[in-house]
DNA sequence: AACAGGTGTTTTACTCATGAATTATAGAGC
DNA sequence: GCTCTATAATTCATGAGTAAAACACCTGTT
């Protein structure tokens, strides 16, 4: 998120901690966190729309269109991001923990740390920290391939599986929670739109990368 | 983002920033980052309705609906947060800085170290040691209250208001381009749509802070 | 005037994530 | 068999961000 954005992203998602974690900064939007002094987002607007508003009087020949979406793209992901943990937090996980142990448990078969990394985003440096810390508390186990002895492959135990089953539930209920605001047949427009931006922004991603 | 999500969300948002800097995690879609193997989002898909697939095979009986919506969000703003700031890092600066910056020039007036936290969404030790480098390079003065010495105030520098200027249409176009693959009338419908979840999510979320 | 309590900012100690370097191994070409 | 290059995982050094402690200062009360 950027300036622009009026949003902020966090540091980090799945991953990033030292940032991370944290969340990112405003954007353009640098709008706050709701308790801001300054855009706190009058009546009828959130506040996106009152950061825009702020830029609009300075820049009036500015298009601010795409902060409209990329910053509260950024802003919600933001606010999603510490409200979402709360469930993981009760098991004593983080979230870039149960990202790794869910890409095992959702893919159904062992995974090696290379796998691991991309498939949680985040870097090989972070995967084999994770790693560690989860095959102490007995929740992932390794073994080293027979074939080929650089690679290793990590599985669930009994216990790391039970934790990302007893959790699931938990974690969408708290997350239809948070959307419990939006209407239904919303929530499926916005899925829908959000699904081809995705796509496009996969797609394009490496090309727009100047 | 959770694995719940099929998102990451980087490497930070505004406020919680340890985490992220980093680009969060996959989320309980741990989707990956487009080049991942496993969930590559196949033909007709993003990632994250790869992720949600082998969710529902693992686990028929819950509803992966949140996860459309939160995961996506949590995605786009990973991707958007790396491909964000290519305009910003050619001028050196991080998004973090840029927010900061572009806090006092659209609010066009001083501010102070807190109201900047407020503001850019993060916390008042990572607003100092901010300042403490935008101030070295003459991006941003500090001047100190005359009534209560407790406090400073910060404002841009002319450099620091050029660099903002020139920066700022180069990050609207980026971002204009970034979004050119969804449709006109999408954008608007998607804008609003977010407008709303955000309006939710910032009123509501203490309250479901469990 | 002195104190108690509160607020704004900075400092400190720590965490977490990254990129680059390192180690160990595989496999192709000669 | 030997060398060269590529790949998988781990370790190392660094940077960013946080929470909590420390500081500095204000303000109301007695």
């Amino acid at each position: 998120m950027t300036a622009t954005d009026g949003g902020s992203a966090t540091e980090g998602d799945g991953e990033a901690g030292g940032r991370g974690a944290g969340a990112g900064g405003a954007g353009i939007g640098g709008v706050g966190d709701g308790r801001a002094g300054a855009g706190s987002g009058g009546p009828g607007g959130d506040t996106v729309a009152s950061v825009v508003r702020q830029w609009r009087a300075v820049h009036p020949d500015l298009d601010t269109g795409p902060m409209e979406i990329i910053g509260r793209i950024n802003r919600c992901a933001a606010l999603l991001q510490q409200a979402e943990d709360a469930p993981l937090r009760r098991a004593g996980l983080s979230r870039a923990e149960f990202d790794l142990l869910g890409a095992l448990r959702r893919t159904g078969h062992e995974l090696t740390p290379g796998e691991l990394a991309r498939e949680t985003f985040s870097s090989g440096a972070a995967v084999t920290k994770r790693l560690k810390q989860l095959s102490e508390r007995s929740l992932v186990e390794r073994r080293g391939d027979t074939r080929d002895r650089r690679v290793a492959h990590v599985r669930l135990t009994d216990t790391g599986r039970d934790l990302v089953d007893g959790l699931l539930p938990d974690q969408l209920a708290y997350e239809a929670a948070v959307l419990s605001g939006v209407e239904g047949a919303s929530q499926g427009e916005l899925a829908a739109l959000l699904a081809g931006l995705l796509g496009q922004l996969e797609g394009r991603l490496d090309a727009l990368r100047v």
